[in-house]
DNA sequence: CTGTATCCTCAATGATACTG
DNA sequence: CAGTATCATTGAGGATACAG
């Protein structure tokens, strides 16, 4: 598949298509935008932990530690007791911010075309 | 975790988040994108695979089939031997093409944020 | 040419309980 | 409070062979 592949704008590592991959995770995304938009960027465990129902302790810090691995987020542990740890969003975070915010934004002004979609889908389970 | 849900924008259905899982598929950006940049909205099963390196027979179907049933792309088959099939983009799959190219667009004039990135993956594989 | 039918693998996610 | 360790689930994706 990597001999055969043409060197066109398909490639597994074209730029185009590893912006969708950071959007990959389940959570990343939220993480970032919950971060930027209403935490300050910056924010302890516990606090984004209320701030995204539905995610798990583990899934929480699972995701935190790829995002630090990958320079979006930067970690700090108070020697404390109880512990305190706080994640901050680096620069090269904020700017992944922005094609996330890119999206967000045409969702919320488009929430007809996601609608359309939606009902699609429910016809489909008849 | 449906009833302690808060009614705000983090709901499993709300606006936002749902742009996100229109692209969750592996192949169904990919199929919307060279579909409308480099086929004319339309085109056959065989075109559209030579189209994407890497995508299977099986793969391509489903993800075809999913469009259609999503309401995103119209499948016309033709009654002839050899059968030939078609698959255009519907006015909502059009829709879809927008914010999609609205990423790809950011990709494409910040490569080097995504190459900063990969450096950071790269870094992590010592 | 287009599509279906199996079988298989693996990674993402989640539930739960435990540790410092 | 923050994090780790297991275990289980499950669905996406791929390989292959067959069919109309």
């Amino acid at each position: 598949m990597r001999a055969g592949t043409p060197d066109n704008e398909w490639r597994e590592d074209c730029a185009s298509r590893r912006v969708l991959e950071i959007f990959a995770s389940k959570w990343t995304s939220m993480i970032l935008h919950v971060l930027h938009t209403r935490l300050g960027d910056c924010a302890r465990t516990g606090v984004l932990q209320r701030s995204l129902p539905g995610i798990s302790k583990k899934m929480l810090t699972q995701t935190l530690r790829d995002m630090e691995a990958d320079g979006l987020v930067t970690r700090r542990v108070y020697g404390t007791v109880p512990p305190a740890v706080d994640y901050t969003l680096t620069p090269l975070g904020k700017r992944f911010v922005e094609p996330l915010e890119l999206l967000y934004g045409w969702g919320r002004q488009n929430s007809d075309v996601l609608d359309a979609l939606a009902a699609n889908r429910d016809r489909q389970l008849l």
